[in-house]
DNA sequence: ATTATAATTATACAGTTGCATAATTGTAGG
DNA sequence: CCTACAATTATGCAACTGTATAATTATAAT
């Protein structure tokens, strides 16, 4: 008779990493950092918390992975489609604003989760690199992207014009990103994204809106 | 001899309310809500937790009464220097920008102090109206800058376009404001209100860069 | 089947948290 | 001067926090 209700499963160590690290961003992005305690990852990660230590070795050790992983995912989000996307800059460039400014980017869990890790970020010298570098990153891409369609256009900017254009552009999608997400209601569902594509393309001077709706 | 080295001292209820507001909200921009504990907010205050009870039902009671502090100051930081400025509805948008893109309204603690309390505004309701209020009053401010300017140059624009032109503009401040904020060094000193400059006037489609430097 | 071992659970602990309640004490009005 | 009362301190408590350590148990290799 071994027919005893097994008790608990083993799994492969990424997979219950990345549990304990999805149950961490849920639970800061309904209640905030101080919603997630070591019980409740444990839970809603159904294990209990002694498997946490196993796995990280501090709290902060997750926290700090668990930031890590969502802007990483934003970031990818946000890229993929405009990568995707073979056909002209502008085009690509107008891509990856309607995606940065549309769901499920845009989304009132993804900006409480980005807030909540913030003071973490200026306090914390390992949360302030991996700030740095997603914000470098996420800049870098829309930078190149905004030189290809000036060189499209056959009006090609200097690297301080471009730097100037990239961190003004990025400030926007940024800025519209977080009221999005902070005021769900307050918006038109395209409202979002046609204000950042006339908002950059009127920033960098060229204009965005009228390609988005033709068929290659 | 009544020279019994006295034991505390009375305030009035104003004064004091304020000061425990002060010390949270100096607390909250260090180290996070978390930091933020009645002991902590009390030791600052220089004075015992038990007052914090005194004169706040609760800590939440607190911590919406300090967010509602800080937004209001925040918005008025901005608006002031605009608010008493004369000459050009060009020349007082533009001070509005330079005013939100500068120190002390650009600061980590500030920024910091913003983030944390926005989870809470997702969760709660009563800080939620506090949210909504001030973001329509910054934006409804920023809106009426923006229709005289455009007035001012003869391209007055409709509602719609008005409103939208708001969003956009206030999107670029605010994400200038949180990125200057949250990576301190990643910008040479004047950078910020020089981008924002540009890309307020990019996008009304008004010059402002050229406007800040002349004496009346 | 047995065994070795890592994955997982179980238990314990000292420190901290928000809050309630009681005990003081400054101070304005008589 | 003193008296009343609110402002303030003092003390206590139950719940929760992160972490350490020991006890189980699933499972792959033998």
């Amino acid at each position: 008779m071994s027919d005893h209700a097994t008790k608990f499963k083993r799994e492969p160590a990424e997979q219950r990493k990345e549990a304990l690290i999805q149950a961490t961003l849920s639970l800061i992005a309904e209640q905030g950092l101080q919603g997630a305690t070591v019980r409740a990852i444990a839970e809603r990660a159904s294990v209990t918390q002694g498997l946490i230590r196993h796995y990280f070795s501090s709290k902060e050790d997750l926290i700090t992975a668990a930031y890590d992983f969502h802007m990483r995912r934003l970031t990818d989000m946000t890229s993929a489609p405009a990568d995707g996307d073979y056909s002209t800059a502008r085009l690509r460039l107008a891509t990856f604003v309607t995606t940065g400014l549309t769901h499920p980017v845009v989304d009132p869990g993804s900006v409480s989760l980005w807030a909540g890790f913030l003071n973490k970020v200026l306090a914390d010298d390992k949360m302030q690199a991996i700030h740095e570098q997603t914000y470098r990153d996420f800049r870098d891409r829309l930078e190149s992207l905004i030189a290809d369609a000036l060189n499209e256009v056959g009006i090609p900017a200097s690297p301080a014009e471009l730097r100037r254009l990239a961190i003004a552009c990025n400030a926007v999608v940024d800025g519209l990103w977080m009221e999005g997400g902070a005021l769900p209601y307050a918006f038109e569902p395209d409202e979002l994204p046609k204000i950042g594509l006339a908002s950059v393309g009127a920033i960098i001077g060229v204009e965005l809106t009228d390609l988005e709706q033709r068929q290659t």
